[in-house]
DNA sequence: GACATATGATACCTTTTGGTATCATGTTGG
DNA sequence: CCAACATGATACCAAAAGGTATCATATGTC
């Protein structure tokens, strides 16, 4: 099991919480994104490139604009790495529970 | 649905998912933490703060020791938000779907 | 009580991160 | 072709994070 240590990294900061916020309601280029911000493009666009490395989001090129999409590739990491967890978590419980009855005997 | 921030930022840095590695398999002191890594106590208990503000791990005082031990509130926050990202994309497909379906009209 | 041990707290340094300003590149439209 | 627009890239700055060294405090042991 590999962390998505980059996807972790990106979720784990307010303003692209934000950003992923505004995407969900429709893609938008990162001029329109910073429109929404007290912010330079640049800055935007920082977050932008984190969000991509997390698999966050996706950019599409359409003449001279970029779209910036949902990509659920990222969340589906974490999903995945919150299943294996819960797993993991269930089996030391159990081997918890058989030492204590171990302990009992 | 509030974003388990300071959970997401305390996962995404490799040593502290060692960290938590090593507190899956058993309960350690700060110090003991510190043994398997080539960095001092101080610097683990900051990562450790990380942590517990986190609500990854939980500390007990034993006379004059602290315990850490893993505190599944964390994971679980994380897990909740999955589920709810879920519905949300899901819905957000559904949307997506209704809306060509509208355009072959 | 005196001493060793486990830890917390603070000051300090270095690196990374969040952000701006500026310039270079590519695309649309007349 | 040229002007306007959307973006990318770079240099630069301030703030936060990662890490060490050092000192203060609390607990266990003799």
């Amino acid at each position: 099991m590999q962390i998505p240590t980059q996807t972790f990294k990106a979720l784990g900061d307010p303003t692209r919480q934000q950003i992923l916020g505004l995407l969900a309601m429709q893609d938008l280029t990162i001029a329109q994104v910073a429109g929404h911000f007290d912010m330079t493009r640049a800055g935007v666009k920082k977050h932008m490139k984190i969000l991509e490395e997390g698999r966050l989001i996706n950019v599409t090129p359409s003449g001279r604009e970029r779209i910036n999409t949902l990509n659920k590739d990222g969340f589906n990491a974490v999903a995945d790495w919150v299943t294996y967890f819960d797993q993991f978590w269930d089996d030391k419980l159990g081997a918890l529970k058989a030492l204590v009855e171990e302990d009992i005997k």
